[in-house]
DNA sequence: TTTCTACACCTAAATTTCTTAGGTATATAT
DNA sequence: ATATATACCTAAGAAATTTAGGTGTAGAAA
């Protein structure tokens, strides 16, 4: 069963900061606007990162040492790219971590271990 | 590899309200501090409910029709139990189903379809 | 009999995180 | 000319939670 719709913004929050650092783990550098289409293609559209959540939390990564920021001109357009920092590595593998931890937890608190692969 | 520590409070954000349907789902009946209680008990204590979060929920799904409640008196204590609706169970399905669709969405996004059964 | 812990309810201010709703500007297609 | 896509940003407000209380009962320990 496909359900094509984005999910309530309540589930999302607290993932926002997990997905972008994994994107830059997998990536190597990527810029904001870049992040925002990465995510809604993977997704099918059902998570759409909203740039007023985006660009605060790549600003507070940066603040926090775990990405760094290169601007590049693309004609007179700028871009700004971010990447990972080595503590930002260390940073990605503990989130993730915790997330995949968390979600085993829900799985068997709402006992969903039944059907675990109906993407 | 085990985890013992409570998650970082931004998970458990937006998930509270699925967590508190569902545990009325399976249980008929339940009154505040027993679902702190129980949710404590069922996630070795890696999920922790404050009250200051849980009865303002419980109230919100009161108001919203997809719980009633019953107050029974212990001595002269008070237990306040809460019950779905036929309209709360309803809403169970949809959050829980909206849940594991999420979830099976980030494990996707976080390329953790690796190793689904660490728990 | 005081005192500590567990039980059991509750609220309110502050914080965090996100949405909404803008603003600025370039590049390209219609 | 105008609309859309690209690309950055901020700030007010909303929503959910944390923190930090308050109230009181019941039972065990000291």
């Amino acid at each position: 069963m496909y359900i094509c719709f984005m999910y309530s913004s309540e589930l999302i929050k607290g993932t926002l900061k997990t997905i972008v650092l994994n994107l830059l783990k997998d990536n190597d550098k990527m810029y904001g606007y870049e992040i925002t289409q990465k995510v809604k293609e993977m997704t099918s559209e059902k998570i759409q990162i909203t740039e007023g959540a985006l660009y605060p939390t790549l600003h507070a990564l940066e603040k926090h040492g775990d990405v760094i920021t290169e601007k590049v001109y693309i004609g007179k357009r700028v871009r700004k790219y971010y990447r990972l920092t080595d503590q930002g590595k260390k940073t990605v593998q503990e989130r993730v971590n915790e997330l995949a931890d968390f979600m085993n937890t829900m799985r068997f608190l709402l006992d969903l271990d039944t059907s675990p692969g109906n993407v």
